[in-house]
DNA sequence: TAGGAAAGTGAGCGCTCGCTCATTATAACA
DNA sequence: TGTTATAATGAGCGAGCGCTCACTTTCCTA
């Protein structure tokens, strides 16, 4: 098909980095093989290399238009929270929605790039990246928070941001296993009950 | 060497093992070779197949007799403790310990472990096992507390010890990556000053 | 409808890697 | 010191994979 619309293209590539994603997800970064990757995608093996120019940059390309927007998202879904502490749970649910609802593709990619930011510095920095938005995000939360009153004064917002971006993660990699005995729901529960203990020390218990 | 002791095949053994682990840890299991590894163990590609099938029972060796271990040793170092908060604090302060020491080791072991979890059922099980024996114990300590009276009476241990647990694996994670801007120190304060203020309700804040 | 430019094809090149096996070296023992 | 069983060697086999390129197909334009 020559000469064809940029939308055509468009939901090539997307069908391109779908398979992608597929075959990383199931076979891990190494063992996906291009010809796999392109028999997915519904193209030749050279057609391919028309879109991407190697393995390795559609796993970069996957890393940043669908793992790196995450903190962005995060940003405009919780906009409208009133108040931090509602902003903060929204967070809490938010990552549960996602969790189950994009289970298993987006957290075993998540893995994947992982494993492959050992190597790979151009993974690790995007990876980093993410870590440090995310990061910095969770962190303007609690300053809200401690500026308005809300939460206790003397609480650590940096040290706070990192344990919650660190147990997301924690969660979404024994989510990727399927770990059995790990309810999500109710460590949801139990996360809310502890931010609230120790930020909001005056009516702790209850959400 | 024919007809050697019991103690040199074990030292050769060893010795394979860590030149394997230091090569998964610096290059990922698919990307390492068999030769490099060899060339690190001070022997070559054929003498080390003496000691290991295939490639792949390295990695599964290393998940277990260096990975797997984490669960009764934690149940041993914190044995001696007095009273079920004193044992959850030690754990988190073995854990940093542990963190700090075996960086970056142990740790990168732990994520290429994961990461070929996604394609080997044994690792994959391997994990899971390590990961309910964790959970396990975890959960016996919070049960503990609650039996005594130290801890609320309606936390949910198993919920609490599944977010300890993944927020460990999460850290572990984010260390293996060197993200920066994480304060393993501060991160330990904050988890503590939370644990106490949700187990402990009535003398909330300090450690 | 003829011509051309872009999209698509897939056999195969060049290379790597896990693993083998014919051969050699070495330590214990008679 | 000669014998033997075992440890160790490393060139090479066979299979697989990322990527290329000479060629074919398809749609747009004049």
């Amino acid at each position: 098909m020559p000469k064809v619309t940029a939308e055509h293209k468009e939901n090539r590539r997307q069908a391109i980095l779908d398979a992608a994603q597929a075959v990383f997800v199931e076979k891990g970064y190494q063992l996906a093989t291009i010809d796999e990757i392109a028999a997915r995608g519904g193209l030749s093996v050279g057609a391919l290399y028309r879109y991407f120019p190697t393995k390795s940059d559609m796993m970069l390309t996957l890393l940043e238009e669908r793992l790196g927007r995450t903190p962005e998202l995060f940003r405009r879904l919780t906009m409208h929270a009133e108040g931090a502490w509602q902003r903060l749970s929204l967070c809490v649910d938010l990552f549960v929605l996602a969790l189950r609802v994009r289970h298993p593709g987006t957290g075993r990619l998540l893995l994947v790039a992982w494993g492959e930011a050992l190597q790979d510095r151009t993974a690790r920095l995007g990876l980093q990246r993410r870590f440090s938005d995310l990061l910095g995000y969770m962190k303007s939360v609690v300053e809200e928070g401690i500026a308005s009153g809300e939460f206790r004064p003397d609480a650590d917002p940096s040290a706070l941001a990192a344990l919650l971006v660190s147990l997301a993660d924690g969660v979404t990699l024994s989510w990727s296993i399927a770990t059995p005995g790990v309810d999500v729901r109710r460590m949801r529960g139990t996360v809310l009950g502890m931010l609230r203990a120790y930020l909001v020390p005056s009516r702790s218990g209850e959400e």
